[in-house]
RNA sequence: GGACCGGUAGCUCAGCUGGAUAGAGCAUCUGCCUUCUAAGCAGACGGUCAUUGGUUCGAAUCCAAUCCGGUUCACCA
């Protein structure tokens, strides 16, 4: 049990001894101790001067009095200012945690585990990644494996919008301008290669509007009209009744799609246990229309397109089939939530989503209720907060979009530099250069997307770029290879025993956030939320580095200060690398 | 216009289930490498927590109003 759940403990039972007064463990505050104090955890006392009818000064001083007296093993001494009760923690409990833990792996489990499904990246097969993409890669991914850490059996899943006006849009294109070109041919990456065309219709669309136009056409019509909109178009039907050429043109330029997709997803660490496709499930959600008009929540308007009325529940109308019998947007993902339920019953489906899209999320999940789905209540959208460069939106028309895998290119040139002047790694060889410079870079892109708070909207800066200094990963990694360099020089000595008083302040503070890290996990998954432990990760990184200045490990005053101090080197490091894993950033021996 | 989200140091962000004198990083400035990796450490500077009112022992945190910014309310996805 945690140190702060012991206290609580404590606390209760003491409360209950002196007052006879019943407190559940969630009614009391405890918080860590203000550094200008003297103790390591504050019992907050205000809230039960009232109820048990004392002062805070007479309760602090019988229930300070009281937990020494009674918790022997857990407190050395106390002192109040005003309603604090600060609580001075033996060296000895901090010292077992040390002790039982630093060899083995942390022990991040807790609660009933469940089946979650994650969804995240679902990219469009038309253009290459983005840096919003990565946002919500890192994040999917991480909060997947924080889930699986904890106990639960997570399913990550991806759906891919490989179909629709969209994609047609890059088929015309190539079809139109390619000459026959293929990503092998020109040496393109396939996802650029084909986001190229999309680029090449939007040219070509705007050209022929500004024709339209001209001719006296309204805006709207002009876009309309314009022939390779009608092209377009005409695709969309063919590749609806299968027309075979179609297809084949569309296949094989999603091919090259994922051919780009999976080199991506390799280099950043993205993976999936299923991906679904839209061409294969966007059919799905029609079965239930017909059933919401039999339970009368849809009803059919005399056009023929069907409708729900979220009008009592503070929402609007909502179109759910289209007069001509197609379904939209929101009825291809009521058959995707459904198809995902009946492969894995899932506790919880989470859909990591950028917040433009929490209307339609809740709609979504509001239809299924009424539907009567029994998985509707597990669903739960992951809103995230757009990207945003320092001019405003990113904006394709404006070819302002960061691209993906140029920002991991520049972020890699990055870290070979930095490390070239550091020059400490000058006998490593090629290929571990390589595999150093993306972990630095990856590792520094990560933690810039993950330590932000996913709810909020977030500033990237190009023009100062990524720092590799102060809150960032690769100071993370830097004090994790700090660590490995002192551990090879002088490996642990098992033998000898770390029992006795008189922890170093330094030391101590160390050891009473490293006790943290499976609260701190949790915290995280409860609230699917990775910057808690990008936040953690910093802190330990940081209380580290002040301890590694301050005190010497391989010239500590007695072997018994220096076993100790290598146990909480080697518990500093695994802890950083477990909370750094969970992020998806790898962290280097040396660098 | 309706709904939802946000506004904390020059910049990027923590803190928000109410608790002590509001914290980090970057930037600026001052020190520290013959001693375990200076991608580091120690320190300085920097705040009307958008505004106003309310709730109370106590408000950045809760409530209301206002101002500013964003998203959304498509027979697009």
């Amino acid at each position: 049990m945690s140190i702060v759940a012991r206290i609580k403990e404590a606390t209760a039972k003491a409360i209950e001894s002196l007052y006879q007064h019943q407190l559940s463990a969630q009614d009391i505050t405890v918080n860590q101790t203000k550094p200008e104090f003297e103790g390591d955890y504050t019992v907050v006392l205000f809230a039960f001067v009232k109820t048990l009818r004392t002062s805070p000064d007479a309760l602090g001083q019988a229930l300070g009095q009281y937990l020494v007296a009674n918790n022997g093993e857990l407190f050395t001494g106390f002192n109040l200012i005003k309603g604090f009760l600060n609580l001075t923690v033996t060296d000895n409990f901090f010292l077992q945690y040390l002790q039982q833990r630093y060899a083995g792996q942390p022990d991040l489990t807790y609660g009933a585990p469940q089946k979650v499904m994650v969804e995240y990246s679902s990219p469009n097969t038309n253009k290459p990644l983005h840096l919003g993409h990565l946002r919500n890669n890192f994040l999917g991914w991480s909060v997947a494996e924080i889930l699986k850490a904890s106990g639960n059996e997570v399913m990550k899943t991806c759906i891919v919008n490989d179909r629709g006006i969209h994609i047609c849009k890059s088929m015309i294109a190539w079809q139109d301008f390619a000459n026959g070109a293929t990503p092998e041919s020109t040496g393109t990456k396939g996802d650029h290669f084909v986001g190229d065309y999309y680029v090449k219709f939007s040219d070509t669309h705007k050209a022929q509007m500004k024709e339209l136009e001209a001719q006296g056409l309204s805006k709207e019509e002009a876009e309309k009209q314009a022939p390779i909109m009608l092209q377009t178009q005409q695709m969309l039907v063919d590749w609806e009744a299968g027309k075979p050429e179609v297809m084949e043109l569309w296949k094989k330029m999603n091919s090259w799609v994922y051919a780009g997709f999976d080199q991506t997803y390799k280099r950043i660490g993205t993976d999936f246990d299923k991906t679904y496709y839209e061409s294969q499930t966007y059919l799905l959600g029609r079965k239930f229309v017909e059933e919401g008009l039999e339970q009368g929540v849809f009803y059919k308007k005399e056009d023929g397109s069907v409708w729900i009325d979220l009008t009592a529940e503070g929402l609007d109308e909502k179109l759910v089939l289209r007069k001509d019998g197609t379904s939209v947007y929101i009825t291809q993902d009521l058959g995707l939530a459904d198809e995902k339920y009946g492969e894995f019953p899932y506790d919880q489906s989470i859909y990591v989503i950028a917040d433009e899209q929490n209307y339609h999320m809740k709609v979504l999940q509001l239809i299924l209720k009424k539907l009567g789905k029994p998985y509707a209540d597990g669903i739960f959208h992951l809103s995230y907060g757009m990207v945003e460069l320092p001019t405003g939106r990113m904006k394709s028309r404006e070819g302002t979009v960061v691209d993906a895998d140029d920002l991991v290119e520049e972020m890699v040139a990055i870290a070979a530099r930095h490390t070239e002047e550091s020059g400490k790694v000058k006998d490593f060889t090629e290929a571990e250069l390589k595999e150093l410079y993306d972990t630095i870079a990856i590792g520094a892109l990560k933690f810039f997307l993950l330590r932000v708070d996913p709810k909020k909207k977030m500033i990237f800066n190009p023009e100062e770029s990524i720092d590799f200094h102060g809150f960032t990963g690769p100071f993370i990694q830097y004090t994790h290879a700090r660590i490995k360099s002192i551990l090879r020089r002088q490996p642990i000595n098992e033998a000898v025993a770390v029992n006795f008083n008189g922890l170093e302040k330094l030391e101590k503070e160390l050891l009473v956030l490293l006790e943290q890290y499976p609260g701190t996990v949790r915290q995280a998954a409860v609230e699917q939320n990775p910057s808690v432990l990008a936040i953690y990760a910093f802190n330990v990184a940081k209380t580290y580095n002040s301890f590694y200045t301050e005190h010497s490990v391989l010239s500590a005053e007695s072997e018994e200060k220096k076993e100790l101090r290598l146990r909480l080197c080697q518990l500093t490091a695994t802890t950083i690398k477990s909370a750094m894993g969970l992020l998806g950033i790898r962290v280097p021996e040396r660098m």
